[in-house]
RNA sequence: GGUCGAGUGGUGGAACUGGCAGACACGUGGGACUCAAAAUCCCAUGCUAGCAAUAGUGUGAGGGUUCAACUCCCUCCUCGACCACCA
């Protein structure tokens, strides 16, 4: 009588015993094992509850841990919240409750559905963002970066909502309006914080040698950290003693130049402004203005149309000594280089389009295949790579790195210019003006000017009130908030003001991993024993859309944390890699508004944890984005329901000693299963136990191979195997604290195989070989192939190849 | 425009380092059980021809290297992701 897969019967029994034993709580301190610290991106605990993407990878991450554990290592698998941010603090306006209070009780769902997935997190080290036994930590490595001169206050432009009174992140302005009330948003210059991490730009690129991440993770970040040699060159402008710094990345072309463009809002241009033309200055102005609309309309500048105006004014070009006429365009922005851009049509596409536009000269100067000098007239032509130059003065004859080499010298020389590396990567702008977030724990005195809060007064704690009104300046709400506000310096004494501004959102999340290695130490945000022993992160997995903002922002804290030797590794991260997404049905994102949302509680109702986690992972390759398909959950079903059943009727019937093949293949299952998960190929580890079923569901089993079969379960299946284990086997719990098997290498090399033989690359017959046979009995056994209707023998043979337990192949 | 990546049955996807393409699953067709249905079980299932054994053909297209190519090289096409008036 065999029993029934019910999931109901026992999943919740072990999880509770699980959490309640604390099974994996504490286990992970210090010890002589190899230590494993698996990393997964903790969740934002937003209302709706978990989506289905978490459930996957922290499925597929609980695999590993549960695997890396039997193997005998020291794993870390912990879990927190990333719980400050602008959707809970919205909630919190609208329902005019304090956000402290709705967070909690989102962390409250999360966590209980988290556990209701039997995923062995060490609750012990849970981490709150949110928590002031937390911020406390983030504002002392505010302080930090401070005191080293990393943080800093400067003007800088937010998009403003005047209806509700507020600056956005950029991810709140939809099509340029306010996403909560459907305002147009404008552009407010205010005086924010920020923080310096373009001093850490190129040890930022260049130890992404060091570490571990997918390829396309380095590109994404080398390319948003955009490292490039730029030329800045001083020209003339005619008739004033003023000069104009254009910045060039091929100065090469130089020669070529036949315009100079600035944009609109640059400071060059307000310096030469008084010196245009009286006739033309109304239409210049007017131009301005023109483009500033445009611009706060336009969310996609790739598409606005290039335009520009001509100011009246010349310059001249210092390296070739043209006469440039200076434009002003739409399309050159400010955060480029110095603003001003020097026009080579005859290489650059955009300057090609532009001089065609208004009918500027076009000149060539640097030699296509074959030294093709032929004039440009059309935008296919336009010749954007490097190759030698000519007609161009002191750098005929050069190439163009040969010409870039000699421009740079001489600008030096003449010092009308300078080489210099720049990025694309800004200094981070580390301020919000919301509630909802750390406070930057400075003081505003009078007299002392900005003065860093003490760190015995640490944490600078939110003020809990029931609601805040955003202010009339555009400050934080925190603003309004007297009692708070106000306070002493610390220095002097004296009344003094504090900062109202507060972290953005991924403050928190730059050093979680580090309080995880010692997570309620209340005198150190982590202690240099524990960072020792646990960092590096062995694997940190997560999304893609992280790479750029998130994993860059917590490497450069990591190495100021590392020049200020507080901890001892340059990089946090030993390796990366990046999951794909679950997609609703058809391929589109799932959301609210589409109505395709699936959550785990649905399924773990339906079909029970195992099944739902095992679906998961079986669903698609880790790194492919998944369809979700409510149809095939069916298979996974159908699969985890036999072989639960298979696994207790066999431990009925088990018989003295299995045979040769079982325990082969029981032997191929366990590496295949561990060598899948370690690869986090768990497609086709979960395959590899179907497959497994199929083949040996009717064979007879001894008991130790059926406890192996167990143990082989147990981080794909881990409720149905603790239930084998100690249920229906009677062994001691649990079956997740014992010992991985080792794999006999032995019993993997098969001693009679069938191999094919291709007669001319086509497979005609097959042949039994044993590992023993030489390459003189396997020609034997060829030969005496007679598929071709007589016996190989008597045909001339051009080629004999034997690959060793592979496939013999035959030319004729 | 830039960067990274991907094209394999009706579908999701397998295939070690170049070695029997299509594992595993879904779907479909047929059968068993049932008064009937659901569930379950069994058989078949890349395409073409054939009753069949079998033969031919087949991994986006075309070419190349090799005894042997989904895999390596060249040319082209298509799609996706991220970034982007980056000079």
């Amino acid at each position: 009588m065999s029993k029934q897969y019910n999931p109901k019967d026992f999943e919740k029994k072990w999880q509770d015993k699980w959490f309640s034993d604390l099974q994996y709580e504490g286990k992970d301190g210090l010890n002589d094992k190899p230590k494993y610290y698996l990393l997964v991106e903790f969740p934002y605990p937003s209302g709706p509850g978990m989506h289905i993407g978490h459930t996957r990878n922290y499925s597929m991450m609980d695999a590993v841990a549960r695997l890396r554990r039997m193997k005998g290592f020291n794993v870390m698998y912990p879990i927190g919240w990333d719980a400050f941010g602008l959707p809970t603090e919205n909630y919190a306006i609208k329902v005019k409750r304090p956000p402290q209070e709705i967070t909690n009780e989102n962390i409250e769902s999360f966590r209980k559905q988290l556990k209701s997935l039997g995923l062995s997190f060490d609750w012990s080290r849970e981490v709150n963002t949110s928590d002031p036994s937390y911020y406390r930590w983030t504002q002392w490595i505010f302080l930090k970066l401070y005191e080293k001169g990393l943080a800093y206050k400067s003007e800088m432009p937010i998009n403003w909502c005047p209806k509700c009174r507020v600056g956005c992140a950029n991810e709140e302005v939809i099509d340029s309006l306010h996403e909560r009330c459907g305002t147009a948003v404008e552009k407010r210059n205010i005086s924010q914080w920020v923080l310096k991490i373009t001093e850490y730009a190129d040890r930022l690129d260049e130890d992404l040698d060091l570490v571990d991440y997918p390829d396309s993770a380095k590109a994404l970040q080398r390319n948003w950290i955009g490292k490039k040699v730029w030329y800045d060159i001083q020209y003339k402008v005619e008739g004033s003693d003023e000069t104009l710094t254009i910045s060039t990345t091929r100065p090469d072309t130089q020669f070529g130049s036949t315009f100079v463009v600035i944009s609109p809002d640059s400071e060059v241009l307000k310096k030469i402004m008084n010196q245009i033309p009286k006739d033309r200055k109304k239409e210049v102005e007017e131009y301005i203005k023109e483009v500033k609309r445009e611009a706060l309309k336009k969310e996609e500048y790739g598409d606005a149309e290039k335009t520009g105006v001509f100011t009246g004014i010349y310059c001249i070009n210092s390296i070739s000594g043209s006469r440039l006429p200076i434009w002003v365009a739409n399309f050159v922005l400010t955060t480029v280089g110095t603003g001003a851009v020097v026009g080579v049509p005859a290489h650059d596409r955009r300057d090609f389009q532009f001089a065609t536009k208004y009918g500027l000269p076009v000149v060539r100067v640097i030699e296509g295949l074959n030294g093709d000098r032929a004039d440009i007239f059309s935008v296919e032509m336009v010749y954007e790579e490097e190759g030698n130059v000519f007609n161009s003065g002191f750098l005929d004859g050069l190439s163009s790195l040969g010409a870039e080499v000699k421009v740079g010298k001489f600008i030096e020389e003449q010092k009308i210019g300078r080489v210099i590396t720049r990025y694309h990567l800004h200094d981070w702008v580390f301020s919000r003006q919301h509630y909802w977030g750390e406070p930057i724990p400075i003081i505003h005195c009078p007299s002392c000017g900005m003065v860093p809060v003490p760190e015995s007064d640490l944490p600078v704690k939110l003020p809990v009130v029931q609601s805040y009104e955003p202010t009339e300046t555009g400050e934080s709400p925190l603003a309004n908030i007297q009692d708070w506000v106000n306070t002493k310096c610390p220095k002097c004494g004296e009344d003094a003001k504090r900062e109202t501004d507060t972290m953005p959102n991924w403050a928190g999340s730059s050093w979680y991993y580090l309080r995880y290695c010692d997570s309620k130490n209340d005198k150190e945000f982590v202690s240099r024993e524990q960072s020792d022993y646990w960092m590096q992160v062995d694997h940190y997995e997560g999304g893609q859309e992280h790479i750029t903002l998130h994993l860059l922002y917590s490497r450069f804290w990591h190495k100021v944390l590392y020049d200020l030797g507080l901890v001892r590794d340059v990089e946090p991260y030993k390796a990366r890699s990046i999951h794909g997404n679950v997609l609703g049905e058809g391929g589109v994102k799932m959301s609210k508004s589409l109505g395709n949302v699936i959550g785990p509680d649905e399924l773990i109702a339906e079909y029970g944890v195992d099944v739902t986690r095992a679906y998961l992972m079986f669903m698609g390759p880790y790194e492919g984005n998944v369809e979700w398909s409510t149809r095939t959950i069916q298979g996974v079903n159908r699969f985890v329901a036999k072989y639960y059943t298979f696994l207790n009727t066999k431990w009925e019937k088990r018989v003295e000693k299995s045979d040769m093949e079982v325990k082969v293949g029981i032997e191929r299952l366990l590496s295949k299963v561990e060598n899948n998960i370690l690869d986090f190929k768990f497609n086709t580890a979960i395959a590899g136990l179907m497959e497994f079923y199929n083949t040996f569901s009717i064979s007879s089993f001894d008991s130790k191979d059926l406890e192996k079969i167990a143990l082989i379960t147990a981080p794909l299946l881990p409720h149905i195997a603790e239930e084998i284990w100690c249920s229906t086997m009677g062994k001691e719990y649990s079956i997740h604290n014992e010992n991985w098997p080792i794999i006999d290498e032995k019993l993997l090399i098969e001693r009679n195989i069938e191999i094919p033989v291709q007669i001319n690359g086509k497979v005609r017959g097959k042949i039994m070989v044993s590992e023993s046979d030489t390459e003189d009995q396997i020609r034997e056994k060829v030969l005496s192939l007679n598929t071709l209707g007589q016996p190989l023998s008597e045909i001339q043979i051009k080629k004999f190849i034997y690959v060793p337990q592979r496939i013999v192949s035959v030319t004729l």
